[in-house]
DNA sequence: CAGTATCCATAAAGATACTG
DNA sequence: CAGTATCTTTATGGATACTG
C-alpha cells in the first residue's frame, strides 16, 4: 500500500473544493511549466544572466527565450536590470529576484528526481559548507522528515489576518 | 546580491557540458512538464485512482486523461492494476508507485511556491504526527538547512560502480 | 549582443460524439 | 464507468531573416 496524502476537515470532501479557490501547484505551473521556462531557472541559479547565454544554454531560439524571459520577468521570478561595463554601452541582464530563488527546492527536486529514474549521470547536489550529499526533503517546523503518509492539507488562518488556526 | 548554485570542478565550464550528459530537469520535464501531467499527480497524492475522478477533478477532458495516464504509466510513476468489488464487474485503478511517490517534493515544493507568491488560501501542509507546519526544503546529509549559496553541483562517483568520488 | 518579426510544425487540450 | 475517435483551438517552440 502506496500511502497518500491525507485531506484533513472540510477538505476530504474531493468534489467540493471551490470555496477554497484555485490550486497553488496549478498557478505555478502556468508560470514554470514549460520546459523552456524551468530550464532557464535552471541557468539562472547556475549563474547566467545574459540573453544570448540564456538561449544557448538552454538550445532554445531567440524567439523562445524571449517569450519566456519576458514571462518570468513579469511573473516576479527575474529582473531585468541595465548594467554598463566601463567603455562599453549599456546592456541588460536578467537577474534573480527573492521569489525566483525560493523556486529552488521545486527545480533541485526535479533534478534529484530526474538522477534517481531517468539518468545515469555522474551529477550530485553538494552542500558545499559541509561536502555532504544534498537533498530535497520535506520537513516540518519541529524539525521531523516528514514521510508521504504522515503527510496533511489543511485549512489555516489566512495569512495576517492574526487569527488562529481553524 | 543573491546567490547562486556554485558549479565545482569541469562542470564550471559552462558551454561544455555535452559529456556530462543530459540534463535531469529536462527529462523529469519530459514527463510531468505538462499542467495535465502535474495535476494528475497531485489527484493521486489526493487519493484518487480512477479514470473518471482523474478527469472531473483535474478539469480536463477524457481524452486529455487518457493520453497523460498512459504516459504516466509508461513512465513508471503510475501502475495501472485490475480490481473487482463483490458482485460488480472487472476495474482498473491508477495507483503510485515508489517512483511517483518520490515525485512529491516537486509536486508540494510548487504547492508552496504558489501559496507563498500566488495565491491567497488557507491551505497549509501539515505533518499530521506533531501538527506542526510542513515545508519542502533542502538539507544534507550531515541534517544542515542548505542555503541557495551553499548548494553545489559536482561529479561525484557513477552509482554502484565502487569507487570514491571523483 | 540583444532582441523582434514571420512563418511553420508539433503538442496540449477542449468539445463532442460514440463504444464495451 | 472507462475509455476511444474526431475535430478544432491554443500554446510551445523551431527556422530564418531582420534591427538597434
Amino acid at each position: 500500500m502506496i500511502p497518500v496524502v491525507t485531506l484533513v476537515g472540510p477538505l476530504k470532501d474531493r468534489d467540493s473544493w471551490s470555496a477554497v479557490g484555485h490550486c497553488p501547484i496549478e498557478k505555478t505551473m502556468a508560470v514554470v511549466g514549460t520546459k523552456s521556462a524551468m530550464l532557464i531557472m535552471r541557468e539562472a541559479y547556475y549563474g547566467t544572466t545574459r540573453f544570448d547565454d540564456f538561449a544557448q544554454r538552454v538550445g532554445i531560439t531567440n524567439a523562445a527565450a524571449s517569450a519566456r524571459l519576458t514571462e518570468l520577468v513579469d511573473a516576479g521570478l527575474l529582473t531585468k536590470r541595465p548594467y554598463r561595463e566601463p567603455g562599453k554601452r549599456t546592456r541588460h541582464e536578467y537577474v534573480l529576484t527573492q521569489a525566483g530563488t525560493d523556486l529552488m527546492p521545486v527545480v533541485w527536486a526535479m533534478f534529484e528526481w530526474g538522477l534517481r529514474y531517468l539518468e545515469d549521470t555522474r551529477l550530485r547536489l553538494t552542500h558545499l559548507g559541509c561536502g555532504a550529499e544534498a537533498r530535497v526533503e520535506i520537513r516540518c517546523a519541529d524539525d521531523h522528515v516528514v514521510p508521504p503518509d504522515e503527510l496533511g492539507i489543511k485549512l489555516g488562518r489566512r495569512r495576517g489576518d492574526g487569527m488562529v488556526p481553524a
